[in-house]
RNA sequence: CGGGGAGUGGCGCAGCCUGGUAGCGCAUCUGCUUUGGGAGCAGAGGGUCGCAGGUUCGAAUCCUGUCUCCCCGACCA
């Protein structure tokens, strides 16, 4: 992308409106704009951010053996009131009336219409089990919206739905959705701590709440530094493997993780003082088990093994894909700006010259910019007429993992300068090498 | 929902108490000089002061109503 052509506006100052880092940041590196309490519009630059953690989460619900669909944001009232939630809701739901005067709602969450679409379509045991996700918006008329996209009232989510024939089974779907959540946050660069949630919606050990450690965190958490070690996608566990799985939930168990809610302090007395590790978090992910809940309330049974009608085993995983945007910023940034990792960075590299009046530089540029667009490396090249400083300011709010920087003097020595936007260091590299560098 | 605060060019703010027809910084545009980490000078454009009503010769300023947004607390991906 050229700036010059680009629309991605920066502001110098952050709207007073602003209260934490990663909102302040993401009004002035143009990333979303408010329209209403709680509401944003996503600008190009947020958008592709948005899109790189959606696409990251998308992979490893596939990889789970999870099934992609997408459900409407609006619902009938009528589908609410086969489970009871629809007068159990409270003001939280947005309910709306068509032109008939028929009550409908925006979506908060799909649990209901998940269990009709896939029982209006499963008679058998021979069915199950699937998991079936989707990525769409949501909306919770929060009482209070607050911290941008963190606590909006439209957020972007991924809810997965499990579908099984027993409990056993339903611990399975649960471990698989744990695994998938552990590798989908190592993936976007950050370090997200399963926690057991306070209290499972029917008890028992199946709910897990994902937190991103972050200064501005909502709650206070406690976790052993075991965690920050672990490598999920290495740990060579597939998921067809149910030992394996039931391991690596066992160490999770044993490996201390709590909330201020759920905090031990005799348990906590137990790690060791070296590997206690305390902070603040961002739930960024929730998975739970509700056994017959909603399968019960709204009739979904199948036909089992010895003819016997089962009703199914449930559960639900979510992931707030919007709300990671600002998590990940609270947790990566620095006084220049944001600090993206990889796999989530807009663009991976941003090519900057020092003297927009040196045809060589603006050639040397160029040439770079075609040979890493053309390597399939999304680079942001910014040619606009304005000085060194600025563009590299603006590389920095904007938080682009690496950077080239290309001006006369090191040009006369054939060399640029690569800076890595996290460490600060720059080298100087010839052209080629910097290419080399870079597509490695 | 309870408590507090704020709406004035794109952004940040002053003016309001003590009515006299809108100002500053940044941004934008033009010109010149500049150029290695958010340049300087000169000039220009852009605002029915959230909205509605009222008081007044005259309202950003006073009064009433209303809408919106933000903050603190109880709840949530």
């Amino acid at each position: 992308m050229r700036l010059s052509q680009a629309f991605l506006p920066v502001l110098k100052e952050s709207p007073s409106d602003a209260q934490i880092v990663s909102h302040k940041l993401m009004l002035r590196a143009g990333l979303v704009r408010q329209t209403a309490a709680g509401i944003y519009a996503w600008l190009p630059l947020g958008y592709r951010v948005l899109k790189k953690i959606e696409g990251i989460v998308r992979e490893e619900q596939d990889r789970a053996g999870a099934i992609e669909l997408l459900m409407p944001t609006l619902q009938s009232a009528e589908l609410w009131r086969e489970s009871g939630r629809y007068d159990a809701y409270g003001p939280e739901m947005l309910r709306i009336r068509d032109r008939h005067e028929r009550e409908m709602l925006y979506g908060p969450t799909n649990e209901e219409m998940i269990t009709a679409i896939f029982r209006d379509e499963t008679r058998s045991y021979r069915d199950l089990p699937r998991t079936l996700y989707h990525i769409q918006w949501k909306f919770r008329d929060e009482v209070r919206p607050r911290f941008g996209v963190m606590r909006g009232r439209e957020f972007l989510m991924k809810d997965a739905y499990s579908f099984d024939l027993d409990e056993a089974g339903a611990r399975q779907s649960y471990y698989t959705q744990l695994l998938a959540y552990l590798r989908t946050f190592q993936r976007m660069g950050i370090q997200a701590v399963p926690m057991k949630a306070a209290s499972g919606p029917i008890g028992g050990d199946l709910s897990h709440e994902f937190i991103v450690l972050a200064p501005t965190g909502e709650s206070e958490v406690f976790y052993d530094a075991d965690y920050e070690g672990m490598d999920w996608s290495q740990s060579g566990l597939s998921y067809g493997d149910a030992e394996g799985l039931q391991a690596l939930f066992d160490r999770i168990g044993q490996t201390y993780a709590a909330t201020d809610e759920t905090h031990d302090e005799a348990r906590w007395a137990e790690v060791p003082g070296e590997r206690q590790r305390q902070g603040r978090g961002i739930e960024v992910g929730h998975i739970f088990n509700f056994g017959t809940k909603y399968s019960d309330a709204m009739g979904f049974r199948v036909s089992g093994p010895d003819g016997a009608m089962v009703t199914p085993q449930m559960g639900s995983y979510g992931v707030g894909v919007s709300r990671l945007v600002g998590a990940i910023i609270e947790a990566s940034h620095d006084d220049a700006g944001i600090i993206w990792p990889d796999a989530v960075a807009p663009w991976r590299v941003g090519v900057v010259t020092m003297r927009g009046d040196d045809p060589a530089s603006a050639a040397a540029a160029e040439d770079l910019y075609a040979k890493l667009s053309g390597a399939g490396i999304e680079t942001l090249y910014d040619d606009r007429d304005e000085r060194g400083g600025a563009k590299l300011a603006g590389m920095d709010l904007m938080g682009l993992p690496r950077q080239v920087i290309i001006g006369p003097r090191g040009l006369a020595q054939g060399l640029v300068e690569l800076k890595d936007r996290r460490s600060g260091e720059k080298q100087e590299l010839s052209l080629e090498s910097a290419l080399a560098r870079l597509a490695a």
